[in-house]
DNA sequence: GCTAATTATTAGGTATGCTAACGATATGCC
DNA sequence: GGCATATCGTTAGCATACCTAATAATTAGC
């Protein structure tokens, strides 16, 4: 069967690409989730901590913990909403934005130095495959509404 | 520059699939780390603890833990090498080798099914590419040498 | 045979996930 | 208006998974 052997091939590359790349978060001093946490609230504008977490798939009380470190750090702010005085409304701060720009930034080298490395007929096949790729698993494929375009999740 | 458009894509891509398929383990009734660490036992056949946590990227302690579960649950066995006995050789029993099988099956047949979706140019597009794309990060590529056989981990 | 290196473990810290229970607020029904 | 109920976020407590530092056991070197 040429589709299970295909699909073993992108289960490890996709293993073996996102360890490499997650090295890179170190840099940040900030976990995984919170930092998929910050780039919905960069990428994707403000939100309320139960929408947030329901975009990250985790549970209130988990995201309540992932944004206390946040703030902490200066990164997000919490801030209760007017309409609806039981909701916390979270906005990432500049500082929050620059640090997750920065670890887009290392990533995307990372990765970039990985693909340079190809020769021109391997680095087009790649350049063909990406959207087929994206397209196999996106949130339009799917009923649920996974994490948006972020970019940076973990 | 449609090196880093390229590597956003893949990145993109990789969290996704990854995502749509660890929702499988799920059923396993044992965490990632575990069944990646299980997973290399099975496929690419006993070792001692030290070179697990190399092969796994982990530090020695977090693989021992790792082991303590597996252990506890009857999927692996530890074994005192009679060479040097400091060392430690783990190796899957038939339950974990059974259980690795059920769960790898399912992983596949996500991954197959989304991959049936396809036009049959488009698969064969990822067919070419699958290969490049394990490359990109495999082990040999690296300075390291002994990471290679296991062929599952997670 | 004493010293140094290697292997795994224990101890203790952080981050991330969960469920259950709770306080505060909003909504609905009479 | 007022009470019951639902919703939102938090606290409390538990499990997994990662780390560094320190320790015990064993092997290797001189």
């Amino acid at each position: 069967m040429p589709v299970e052997r295909v699909a073993l091939g992108l289960h490890s590359a996709a293993i073996h690409l996102l360890r490499n790349v997650r090295r890179q978060d170190d840099a940040m001093r900030i976990g995984s989730a919170q930092a998929s946490a910050l780039s919905v609230l960069v990428f994707g504008g403000p939100r309320t901590l139960g929408n947030l977490a329901e975009i990250e798939m985790v549970r209130p009380p988990t995201m309540t913990r992932i944004i206390d470190g946040l703030e902490q750090a200066g990164l997000v702010e919490r801030k209760r909403s007017a309409q609806d005085r039981r909701k916390v409304e979270l906005l990432a701060t500049p500082r929050g934005l620059r640090l997750l720009e920065a670890g887009r930034a290392r990533r995307v080298a990372v990765l970039s130095q990985a693909l340079r490395r190809l020769s021109s007929a391997e680095f087009s096949l790649l350049e063909r495959a990406a959207p087929v790729l994206q397209r196999l698993f996106s949130p339009q494929a799917e009923a649920t509404q996974s994490k948006a375009a972020a970019g940076a999740g973990s």
